[in-house]
DNA sequence: TCTGGGGTCCTAGGACCC
DNA sequence: TCTGGGGTCCTAGGACCC
């Protein structure tokens, strides 16, 4: 909100991985370190971009992220390619996480390769740049992965802090040095500020963090709404979000998709894909013990052009098959029988499985309770969550367990 | 022989209700 | 015999991030 209420003297690292998915390929063949690393997709899949690169393949060659491999190869013909495993970058995400935990527990996990530390209330006997230096070390020692960290009263100045010297920095920023370091930088440079939004800006004639942080706020929630007061708080260095350890564990959604290695146009295929991918994202919402009412499908054409359609259900649903009908249904409804280039299903608004029945008890009915197709629901619902669902009166309740 | 895969947050319009 | 206004839910799409 205001700087009036901007909690005062805090102490936020943002703990940045340099490269992640190159770090941990490098960090389990050493022989690599000295090479232009890659780690990206198949060509062939049509999945050819660089997903992350070492420093000497972006240093010395100009290689980088999502730049097409066979750009990368171009600039560096004896680049060391990798195909991802991301299985093995979660494992290596969920070791450094416990490392970072074992400094503060006021841990916010805010991507695989990123997160913030509130370490103010932590009475560590050094100054935090030396702790800093700490986590750095101890993290290339025990795992090998090389981070840069950013040290700030807030969120925003820390992840801009993290941003400043990679690989391997360790930089400070003060909100007093705000007008120095962050105010002649382009509004690009700001997280949170992608290229539409720079481009707007630019033709409101703002150009730097600096001239974002005095721009008139009128001007700026007319054309960006709530956005416009948050950038220019945050080109100003305030920032109150609390570092957050829940913010991760509450996932909003749960999807998964694929480019495929060609245009299809024969629905049976296209089904196919949609089963394969309705048993990902079921397999992953039980392993988080979610479920959801809601399915979206996303479906990317040849040309690039790009639909999602979701609609909600009445019950819960976590299992595979009922997530692929629910995807079909949309898709055979939406699909304008063009080429496909991607699909994707998401559960969206997911919540905790045991929150389901709770969420059943609040579910009322009326007249119709005797409904042939209430009755159905009822049976469905206890096939799925287990007979101690019942109907009682108009009411579906959860029978507690004895 | 361009353009991956996983997300979050915000907006805006329409339906529906009171 | 003329059309308000507020609130909420659902859906679609866009911007952004790693």
């Amino acid at each position: 909100m205001s700087s009036m209420n901007q909690k005062k003297g805090r102490i936020i690292f943002h703990v940045d991985c340099n490269s992640f998915f190159a770090s941990c390929e490098i960090a389990r063949q050493p022989s690599l370190k000295e090479k232009a690393v890659v780690v990206a997709g198949d060509p062939k899949e049509r999945k050819g971009i660089v997903l992350a690169a070492n420093y000497v393949a972006k240093q010395r060659y100009g290689i980088y992220t999502t730049m097409t491999l066979w750009e990368a190869r171009k600039k560096c013909p004896e680049l060391v390619v990798l195909s991802p495993d991301f299985s093995f970058y979660r494992k290596m995400s969920q070791e450094v996480f416990r490392f970072l935990a074992s400094f503060s527990s006021v841990l916010e996990p805010a991507s695989i390769d990123e997160g913030y530390l509130d370490m103010t209330a932590c009475d560590w006997p050094r100054p935090p740049l030396e702790i800093a230096e700490r986590i750095q070390k101890g993290l290339l020692q025990t795992l090998q992965i090389p981070v840069s960290i950013g040290i700030a009263p807030n969120k925003f100045l820390a992840k801009m802090a993290s941003e400043m010297k990679k690989p391997l920095g360790i930089t400070v920023l003060r909100k007093r040095e705000v007008p120095v370091r962050l105010w002649p930088l382009p509004v690009q440079a700001m997280h949170g500020i992608g290229e539409r939004t720079a481009q707007r800006l630019n033709h409101m004639g703002i150009f730097t963090i600096g001239e974002l942080a005095k721009a008139e706020m009128p001007l700026l929630q007319q054309s960006f709404g709530v956005n416009g007061i948050r950038l220019k708080e945050r080109a100003n260095g305030i920032d109150d979000r609390p570092v957050d350890p829940e913010a991760r564990t509450k996932g909003k959604s749960v999807g998964n998709s694929t480019t495929l290695s060609q245009d299809v146009t024969e629905e049976r295929v296209l089904f196919d894909v949609l089963r394969r991918l309705a048993q990902l994202v079921s397999q992953r919402m039980k392993q988080k013990g979610v479920v959801s009412a809601t399915v979206q499908i996303m479906v990317r054409y040849r040309d690039f052009q790009t639909i999602t359609r979701s609609k909600t259900w009445e019950c819960p649903f976590q299992e595979a098959d009922e997530i692929f009908q629910y995807a079909a249904y949309l898709f055979k409804k939406h699909w304008n029988g063009s080429a496909v280039r991607l699909l994707r299903v998401t559960a969206l608004d997911v919540f905790d499985q045991k929150e389901a029945v709770k969420q059943l008890d609040l579910f009322h009915f009326e007249e119709d309770a005797r409904d042939e197709a209430l009755l159905n629901t009822v049976k469905h619902l206890q096939k799925k969550f287990g007979q101690n669902i019942i109907l009682r009166g108009s009411e579906l309740l959860h029978k507690p367990d004895k």
